[in-house]
DNA sequence: CCAAAATTAGGACACTTGACCTAAACACAA
DNA sequence: TTGTGTTTAGGTCAAGTGTCCTAATTTTGG
């Protein structure tokens, strides 16, 4: 991997376990094992590294969906993909929280300038899944699920991480999916077939 | 107001607004109005100001339930004083996110010594919670159904933060409110009058 | 009124930060 | 091999950090 990749890609988890703030050039420079005039070499300023890290969870968010997409045809099915990313990345969750929350809730305190990129984050998620409810038939309210499950899981990750309550989590995963579950009964004509 | 005192409240209001560690000696003092020696006699170290505000974020948090009970004696309704919390401080959320959220979420980044003390901030909210849904007549789970009640309006005011859609956190408020109603129902002599 | 205590001011410190520069080492085509 | 552009190393810089100290000032009690 070329050395900017691996900056980047050292940087995501620095950022995301320590906070971006708290992480310096030096911390990264000797995680990557490189030199700090050569990291300058490669970003000028730190908040080129955070967009370059932004964009790089960006490409990771969409292979991810699309993943999603692939593995599953039925809409209500990929939206549980979604619903369980909690339960696979539990252990990062409890130790470090949501990655796309609180990095916007980071740079919403600094007050900074890509703190709108960050939330970019935030709307693939979302536009994802109001696509999915609206292929699963709803019409004008598609916008208001998708915030809705996205805000709840934020909840529970936000929750998980100080707690660290295993129960509470089982808990909430399974009423998120009975919600879903219990949302497409709703339907004029369902097809959830499980 | 003694200076302490006024140390405390207006680092609790830097710490809330541009985050514990972005927020330094400096600003606090030049904010305080006072030279960062006065500072230094009152505080030595910065965490002792950061457990000097949570300190005081727990009385005022008191307080508050305080006067939640005195507003209402049904339990419900007092939930319900919960649950607008996050109307009554809309603008600031909207700014800022929740001030109990995003300080631990930062502490947990940081691997701050505080973060178990800032974390009690929301298992005040939530004995709180569960001992009113215990009055309502819920026996078991009262500490999850106060847990689900904390991460919903957790991830509505990060979710509210990040995108600022007012339609958003009115539907949320809605949606928590008839959740509690229709969780009310449930209960085998439910006493809601209204 | 005076002395002791509490409070305040302002500077000094050792250290880290992001940013920047220059020179050396490298890769690779001509 | 030579030369040219890319990459790397390491040092420097000013600004800012938390911490600490001493001297001045204010408050308080006898």
């Amino acid at each position: 991997m070329k050395t900017k990749e691996k900056i980047i890609s050292i940087a995501d988890r620095l950022f995301y376990e320590n906070g971006f703030e708290h992480t310096s050039f030096a911390d990264i420079a000797s995680a990557v094992n490189i030199s700090r005039g050569n990291f300058y070499y490669h970003f000028k300023t730190k908040d080129d590294i955070l967009n370059a890290v932004i964009d790089l969870r960006k490409q990771n968010t969409q292979a991810l969906l699309q993943q999603w997409e692939a593995q599953s045809d039925a809409p209500i099915d990929r939206i549980r993909s979604y619903i369980n990313i909690v339960a696979t990345n539990k252990s990062a969750i409890k130790e470090y929280g949501c990655p796309v929350g609180t990095l916007c809730t980071e740079l919403s305190k600094l007050n900074h300038i890509s703190e709108q990129a960050a939330a970019t984050l935030f709307t693939l998620f979302q536009t994802w899944l109001a696509r999915q409810f609206c292929a699963m038939g709803f019409k004008n309210n598609t916008d208001f699920l998708a915030l809705h499950v996205l805000g709840w899981s934020q909840g529970v990750a936000t929750l998980f991480n100080t707690f660290k309550n295993e129960a509470y989590l089982k808990q909430e995963l399974e009423q998120m999916n009975k919600w879903l579950s219990d949302l497409s009964r709703t339907l004029p004509t369902h097809k959830e077939i499980h």
